[in-house]
RNA sequence: GCCCCGAUGACGGAACAGGUAGACGUAACGGACUUAAAAUCCGUUGUUGCGAAAGCGACGUGCCGGUUCAAGUCCGGCUCGGGGCACCA
């Protein structure tokens, strides 16, 4: 081998004497304790790029890390074969779906060894392997004798391009997720569907316990399941036997309750609908349906409805009230219908005023006296000008820059406001003095007065309070005599309105009828805040919402029409998918329908090898078949499983991937699992980690597993993105947008370790990062440079015989060979903490790299006109800063290191070493540098010998020239000093 | 509309407990080597004022304020960008 750096070379050697070794294999007997590594495994689609390439770099990376400190690391990789693009290229090409997809394995399997990746290809998991899939069944049976598993008849999701039904989770925007521009439609189809629901509350509570995923991911799933605690009323439906069950968290309200609307969809409808209304309302359903999900959701569409004719009967007040159908109104959510509270709920206030339904405001925004307080500003109360002040900032942003901060300036502009004519009353909350809102009087003449000025605090909008202010300053007004000029008509309502926005007056949100609120403009309620007290609720009245819900519906349970009830967003998994290329469900049916499990002896159930049309349900030899067990003719279930479910538990099988008596054994998983390290992309945080927490729950509820979480700790990794002439901008790299860069041709060139540096260098593991190939240039001559230092001190390194960092004994030494030991201990202490799992700070690791090797070529004089000769203690330094550094470089640029560790006499394989460690008692100055601060501002520093008392400090910092030039000019007020960091002189 | 995240030189980014802003790398420029180029090595590079120079000063982390001896970092308000959710009763 040459003493050229030879990267294809080096790469290609390294790759197969680790697999000859067996370095990366995850031993079962180990004493070591153990770190399970994973990365999402890929879907085999063809080519990898440099897209790609960042996450296993980054997986790698740490379980490099983790083998080198000592653990036993388990670090599989496999592939998610199952899928539609096998079934496209298949139909195109004439070839079985399997073939494709082996091939592609091929190339992609050898691609990620090409990469300098350390996976334990042992325990290698093809999902679309009998060997796997097979246990896939098993676990589908099992979870189907659980009754976990079953069919229904449901609207579904179907994807036209797909030509299957999707399950929620995929749908995106009312498009498919693969086809993101195909709108998915409704159908009724009789499915399968996994359980999930039924771990809901489990799946949102243990989000708790993962403290190391991130809030964003958290957030994602908390949304997706979105708990809401309510309940339900039933409404009787006049002179008829029916009920109409409704959904709310809003009981409060019921009084205000003036309509019911179901959802189109609703089963009672037909039944509901009077022979007068019975054309208007199937037009209306047959106009719905034809809405796609997107078009229904628009919020800009005006609210749309039809009565039904009959009516129902609140069974709080026993009024009489119409029935509506409406598509707002969603049947797959809740009971299907609701109660119309047009006062207190934005959607019903506007389906109300469409229709002229009655609206009628059953809740107060607040009551004076036991909690609230209303007083008139004065001039001379600094507190209450402070405090409106306050409300006052929150509407103008202009107003601190227009009148300083000063609090003489301060007062100013509320001074302005309550001056003259005007009169101004601020609402409080007692219990924290929070300002709600102020309002401003202006008396006209000795009879008329005018409300001038009416702000509502930014956190308190939507509640009522504008309306509520109006409404008391206008009953003060009556009882002082005033009559209060209004506009209510249009004419002065219009001129009005613009001159109040231009002043810049609030929107008050009000959904009543009363025209003083009416002056200004209709602002969004958020109808779960708009909580208050009850009025014109019976004997529910005075009472706040949140003890009202409990009354209401405790009353209504007694009398059996109420009781509570928690409802999720999250629907059940449907798993059917009508598709060839997937794992068989092993199910089938007997002439009458009934279904039969196959037994699990019978497993897998494999896919027909000939079958040119891919249709299972037309595959005839493939459905029929005759019980083995019973003798009874049976037909296949055709549809195949979502391929999500290869992916909940691959993780399981690669704890004991060779086992081929059960898909695991429980206790060789309990060895291995929890995953303690998961990377991967965000586009998963839904879909993928709902599914496979799921899953994990479900198994530990059969007896299987032990744990409650499959992952410990998740990394989402940013996206690579690249210029893309197509797009005209830079966009994340797909060969679609053609913008990649291929591994085989780059990683031939330049190697795969400058790849994976300046992968690993480009910015922060979790941003998104944009590829260039300058950047990994720059990489490649960091790595030149390395080869370069240590091929000239070759034979002179003996790094065998070197002493490992914290053994090594620098008394004596020149003082620049101690400095370099001291940033050896240094790099080491900082690679290691931006290694560390709170922090993966890939970059800065490798920064640190870069810097000890600027300070190795300053130590050599190496590249500089006059190259040093080392000798003694300054050669040993050299070695024992290099011996570390290649062990520090190890995880990150495997290959290299592992030549050069070789060629500089290292022992053994690098990667089997143990990783370095350094003394902090190196990194201990007895010299530290004192910064000067002038008013804050750095003047200068100067060393100084560590643990100096503030006093002699502060002496010393005085006698400093420039701090003598500078106090001839000024006068000394004060100094802050921060022993051994700084001094801070505050001059005037 | 709601929720979350972000904004630092020409660019990617660093500053991990408020304490020297700009580590490290790209790009650019100057120099050395070379017949030349590439490569390599050395140096410069936030803006700006005064100065021939050494040097001395001012400003500077999206914008406006606040707290503090001291703010990229904490607090309030705003702007812009990214992501998620979105008629969920």
């Amino acid at each position: 081998m040459s003493n050229q750096y030879n990267p294809l070379e080096i790469e290609a050697k390294w790759q197969s004497r680790w697999e000859d070794a067996g370095l990366n294999r995850a031993r079962e007997n180990s004493q070591k304790p153990k770190f399970y590594s994973l990365v999402m495994f890929p879907y085999p689609s063809g080519d990898l790029h440099m897209g790609h390439m960042r996450v296993y770099a980054i997986s790698d990376v740490i379980s490099r890390f983790r083998r080198l400190k000592g653990y036993e690391v388990l670090n599989p990789m496999g592939f998610d074969a199952f899928g539609l693009p096998a079934e496209n290229a298949a139909l195109e090409k004439g070839i079985h779906p399997a073939v494709w997809t082996e091939q592609n394995i091929t190339r992609m399997r050898s691609q990620l060894k090409k990469m300098g990746t350390s996976y334990d290809w042992e325990r290698e998991v093809i999902s679309c392997r009998p060997e796997y899939y097979r246990w896939s069944q098993w676990l589908f049976l099992k979870f189907y004798e659980k009754g976990l598993v079953y069919k229904k008849e449901a609207p579904v999701n179907w994807c036209p391009e797909c030509e299957t039904v999707l399950a929620n989770e995929q749908v995106e925007d009312g498009c498919c997720w693969r086809h993101t521009k195909t709108t998915v439609e409704k159908k009724m189809l009789s499915q399968w569907f996994m359980r999930i629901t039924a771990y809901a509350e489990e799946l949102l509570d243990d989000l708790d316990k993962l403290s190391n995923w991130s809030p964003q991911v958290k957030t994602m799933q908390l949304n997706w399941i979105g708990k809401s605690v309510g309940s339900e009323i039933d409404f009787m439906v006049e002179g008829r036997e029916q009920k109409i069950t409704v959904y709310t968290t809003r009981i409060d309200t019921v009084f205000g309750a003036t309509y019911l609307v179901l959802a189109p969809e609703h089963p009672l409808v037909k039944g509901l609908t009077s022979p007068e209304q019975e054309k208007a309302v199937s037009e209306y359903i047959v106009n719905a349906g034809k809405l796609s999900d997107i078009d229904r959701q628009s919020e800009v569409r005006l609210k749309t409805g039809v009565s039904l004719g009959s009516f129902a009967i609140n069974p709080y007040t026993g009024e009489r009230i119409p029935v509506w159908i409406g598509d707002y109104v969603l049947g797959s959510y809740g009971t299907g219908s609701v109660m119309g509270v047009p006062a207190h709920d934005e959607r019903d206030f506007k389906f109300a005023k469409q229709y002229g339904l009655a609206i009628r405001n059953v809740i107060l925004p607040l009551r004076l006296g036991d909690d609230f307080e209303i007083s008139e500003v004065k001039a001379d109360d600094e507190i209450a000008l402070g405090q409106t002040f306050e409300i006052l900032q929150s509407y103008f942003a202009n107003l601190i820059s227009e009148f300083g901060s000063d609090a003489e300036k301060k007062d100013k502009p509320v001074l302005e406001y309550i001056s003259g004519e005007d009169r101004f009353w601020i609402l409080r909350q007692k219990a924290d003095n929070k300002v709600l809102g102020c309002i401003g009087i202006k008396e006209l003449s000795s009879e008329i007065a005018e409300f001038t000025r009416l702000f509502v605090h930014k956190d308190c909008r939507g509640q009522g309070i504008g309306t509520f202010l109006m409404n008391w300053a206008e009953a003060r007004a009556r009882e002082t005599g005033y009559q209060i000029v209004r506009f209510d008509s249009d004419d002065t309502l219009k001129p009005a309105l613009a001159l109040y926005s231009k002043l810049g007056y609030y929107q008050i949100s009000c959904y009543n009828d009363n025209p003083t609120a009416n002056l200004y403009f209709e602002k969004k309620l958020n109808a779960n805040t708009a909580c208050g007290y009850l009025e014109g609720s019976g004997e529910f009245d005075g009472l706040k919402s949140d003890q009202a819900k409990d009354r209401i519906t405790q009353s209504g349970e007694v009398r059996g029409f109420a009781r509570f009830k928690t409802q999720y967003r999250l629907r059940d998994w449907l798993i059917s998918r009508q598709r060839f290329w997937g794992t068989p469900i092993p199910l089938a049916y007997r002439v009458d329908g009934s279904i039969v499990p196959i037994s699990y002896d019978h497993l897998p159930v494999t896919l027909p090898e000939d079958c040119p049309n891919l249709k299972l349900a037309q595959a005839e030899d493939w459905l029929h078949f005759v019980d083995p067990v019973s003798g009874e003719r049976l037909r296949r279930e055709s549809d195949t499983m979502d391929t999500f479910i290869c992916s909940s538990w691959y993780f399981l099988r690669f704890a004991d991937a060779l086992n081929n008596s059960h898909p695991f054994d429980p206790e060789v998983v309990q060895k291995w699992l929890p995953v303690d390290q998961y990377v991967g992309g965000i586009e998963h945080a839904i879909l993928h980690l709902l599914y496979a927490r799921f899953f994990v729950k479900a198994l530990r509820d059969l007896g299987l597993l032990s744990f409650d979480e499959p992952f410990q700790r998740l990394l989402s990794q940013g996206m690579v993105t690249m210029y893309s002439e197509k797009e005209g901008k830079v966009a994340k790299m797909s060969k679609s947008r053609g913008n990649v860069v291929g591994i085989d041709d780059f990683v031939e060139e330049y190697g795969a370790d400058s790849a994976r540096l300046f992968m690993l260098f480009a910015g922060p593991v979790t941003d998104e990062i944009e590829w260039s190939t300058e950047g990994a240039k720059g990489q490649l001559r960091f790595i030149q440079r390395l080869w370069r230092l240590v091929m000239e001190y070759e034979s002179r390194l003996a790094l065998s015989t070197v002493a490992l960092l914290d053994s090594i004994n620098v008394t004596g030494f020149t003082k620049k060979a101690k400095e370099l030991v001291i940033l050896t201990h240094r790099t080491v202490q900082a690679v290691e903490s931006d290694l560390a799992e709170e922090r993966y700070s890939l970059h800065t690791a490798i920064a640190r790299m870069f810097e000890l090797l600027n300070a190795l070529y300053q130590y050599t004089g190496l590249g500089s006109q006059e190259a040093v000769s080392l000798e003694g203690d300054d050669l040993l330094a050299l070695r024992f800063a290099i011996k570390n550094f290649l062990i520090l470089l190890a995880p990150f640029a495997p290959h290299i290191s592992a030549e050069l560790w070789e060629r500089a006499g290292g022992e053994g394989f690098l990667h089997a070493q143990s990783w370095t460690t350094f003394d902090p008692a190196m990194l201990e100055k007895d010299e530290v540098e004192i910064v000067i601060q002038v008013n804050g501002k750095r003047l200068d520093s100067f060393p100084c010998k560590k643990g100096l008392t503030q006093t002699e400090l502060e002496a010393l910092v005085l006698n400093h020239i420039k701090v003598k030039n500078r106090l001839e000019k000024a006068t000394l007020k004060k100094a802050i000093v921060v022993p051994d960091r700084l001094v801070n002189l505050v001059i005037g």
